[in-house]
DNA sequence: GGAACCTTGACACGATCGTGGTAAGGTTCC
DNA sequence: GGAACCTTACCACGATCGTGTCAAGGTTCC
């Protein structure tokens, strides 16, 4: 069977720029996972080639790394933890003032007075 | 002049859990940062109080790490960094097999056409 | 004025990230 | 059947992350 489903993983370096080792290891950060050949060999199509391009212009851009994108996609796709690193970033760096110091709140009480305070605001 | 107005940082670090390195460290990071004395001393309040033991929630649940949280910071105050890795991210999320290049070439226009020809070649 | 804090800066260290190699073995093509 | 690919699995290396510790000096309190 021959490969006319995608570029193998060397004819995708050389177009893309990145080594087949970053191919690679880009791949294991679950950021841009090709098909695969009946006998294993990575298949990149042109949606893989593109998110590569894209995912270089992404980096030099904003000088981040490939684990943020990461992370990213993992706040994408954990709502959970989503919701929780959103709701800890929006709490106020100044106090309302009424908290009394001593006892801390959990996720779970500092989400119901946020939700009250919106409420009552 | 007594410091009324907070914790100094190794109060804090008693009170929180984390060493006063770490209350440094999370301040560098962009996370937490406590007002000042006069004199420049750290003094947290129950709002920061309050976010270092929710930050320590965080990372323990999640197992996520402080660069982590310090990029979701970024994500948050960086609309442009938000809405590229958005439209990165929702390109391709898992084998979309044969892609219309009419699709995704909606985010970064022109620039690529000649990866798409290479790759469909 | 001395003890006990605080500040910034530095050195250190294991763990992980971002890369590059190499080795041992399977696949494709001619 | 050999050249040229591909696979996974390692070793290595500098850079950064997450910590601790220590030094040199300023501040607070008694």
């Amino acid at each position: 069977m021959a490969m006319t489903d995608g570029l193998t993983i060397n004819e995708a370096a050389q177009t893309t720029g990145w080594s087949a080792r970053m191919l690679r290891y880009i791949e294991s950060a679950g950021l841009v996972s090709p098909s695969r050949s009946a006998s294993g060999y990575r298949l990149y199509g042109a949606g893989e080639l593109q998110r590569l391009a894209t995912l270089r212009e992404l980096l030099d851009r904003y000088e981040v790394g490939l684990s943020d994108i990461a992370f990213a996609r993992r706040l994408d796709s954990d709502a959970a933890l989503r919701v929780d690193v959103e709701e800890w970033l929006a709490a106020a760096p100044q106090r309302p003032a009424d908290v009394e110091p001593g006892e801390w709140l959990s996720f779970e009480q500092m989400r119901h007075q946020r939700l009250i305070a919106v409420a009552g605001a």
